[in-house]
DNA sequence: ACGCCCTTGTGAATGCGCGCACAAAGTGGG
DNA sequence: CCCACTTTGTGCGCGCATTCACAAGGGCGT
């Protein structure tokens, strides 16, 4: 088989890779704020935090843009990765639960710079509803339905209680969303064809935990004393 | 030596196994409230939503705590999996950052319930310093080395905007902190010793992001050239 | 034009994680 | 007491991910 067209990608990006296409892109973009033109894979390895093998190969499964003996452009780059990612269409995301997380993630500014719109914030409480948050009016949930239509939400986000949130993923799934992202601390099932994304502030902390523990094991000492000392 | 206590294992659990052993100890509480008094592996991995023999190779690192042809004991299983994970004893956790995310993470109960303390929360902006939250007064960022040396403070999280991250997280080690829980947008670095786990919010939805471009491409027409079809 | 030096892109080796499938072990009924 | 049934614990093979190390490729000075 002759190779006519670049031929980017083959179809299959893997999952780790997927992972840190957004930490280069992020690394990408302080570069070009700094006004470098071009970035060597070492350099932008170091400032993403991996070692640059992995970067390098991460970046060829996107294609061969880079220049040998001298690196990549860091314009072209941001925009072949952003294009991979699909960040240069727009994505409505709709979020469920206007509590302290979601009001958190509704003003979270990184979202808007990146191609992402905030289409709708709900919430299950009257005494919320009509809240101004962001900008944006918070909605009673049973208008979410028509809300991710008109909108054509792609992408929610479940920032409720524990308890209501396997009813909330049900809802967003028939109504024909096909990404979640999920903060409330359950394992939510949905059908083949959804993907669910989790967050759970909680492990993260006990994980940490398991690792202090771990260290403090060792040296039976009081691991947080003197450690510094130069 | 004679070594009274059962001493599961050796030191060497996998971190993927680290990270599931929360998910087991939230499904089993949640069957410890309704009364279930012993569980197989198979319904524990569905309430779970794993492969039911990586459960049990998960829970085999810990030690024999199963009975073939019955299945485990709830309460005890809790127990040594809070052993493991070190949630027998109270963790101090500090919070920088009293913006809405910093008291959404205040406020998330889930915390006090497994062994960790709210000790502190802390901003740079004096006009938020004093106010009242989650039952903590917000106090000034510059009394956070004392505060986590009298609090004893072993778990540091950041939840500042990505400017004042890498700061917040050197003062945070300088004073003797060794785990590091990271909201904001940047690759933060650490000496050795130090671990950092990174939560970013950004990250997820692009995450998702690509994969819904990915469904959308399959079933809509080539987004350029036909790849597919023969 | 030529050769030196730099950086990319990738073959190959290693290690880790997952899941199948089965032997070992314990329970309960007859 | 024995047998059939249930469920655990794990040996094994497979595929993915990470890292090393190097050949291929391109720029630049002379």
């Amino acid at each position: 088989m002759t190779r006519r067209t670049p031929r980017p990608r083959e179809r299959g990006i893997p999952e780790a890779t997927v992972a840190r296409l957004p930490v280069y892109l992020r690394a990408l973009q302080s570069l070009t704020e700094r006004g470098t033109p071009t970035v060597s894979s070492g350099e932008l390895a170091s400032i993403a935090g991996v070692n640059s093998a992995k970067l390098r190969k991460d970046l060829s499964h996107l294609g061969s843009y880079g220049t040998r003996g001298v690196g990549y452009d860091v314009e072209y780059l941001i925009y072949q990765i952003s294009r991979e990612l699909g960040l240069t269409q727009d994505w409505s995301v709709a979020i469920v639960g206007a509590g302290n997380l979601g009001r958190a993630l509704a003003n979270y500014g990184g979202f808007g710079t990146r191609g992402f719109r905030i289409a709708a914030l709900f919430d299950a409480d009257p005494a919320v509803v009509g809240d101004e948050v962001a900008g944006l009016s918070v909605r009673h949930i049973d208008t979410l339905e028509d809300v991710v239509s008109v909108e054509k939400v792609s992408i929610g986000v479940i920032a409720t209680p524990a308890a209501a949130a396997q009813g909330v993923c049900d809802r967003f799934v028939s109504a024909g969303v096909t990404s979640v992202l999920n903060f409330a601390p359950v394992v939510l099932s949905v059908p083949d064809g959804v993907d669910v994304r989790k967050v759970d502030l909680s492990i993260e902390l006990q994980i940490l935990a398991f690792h202090e523990q771990r260290k403090a094991d060792g040296h039976e000492g009081p691991g947080w004393i003197g450690a510094l000392e130069a």
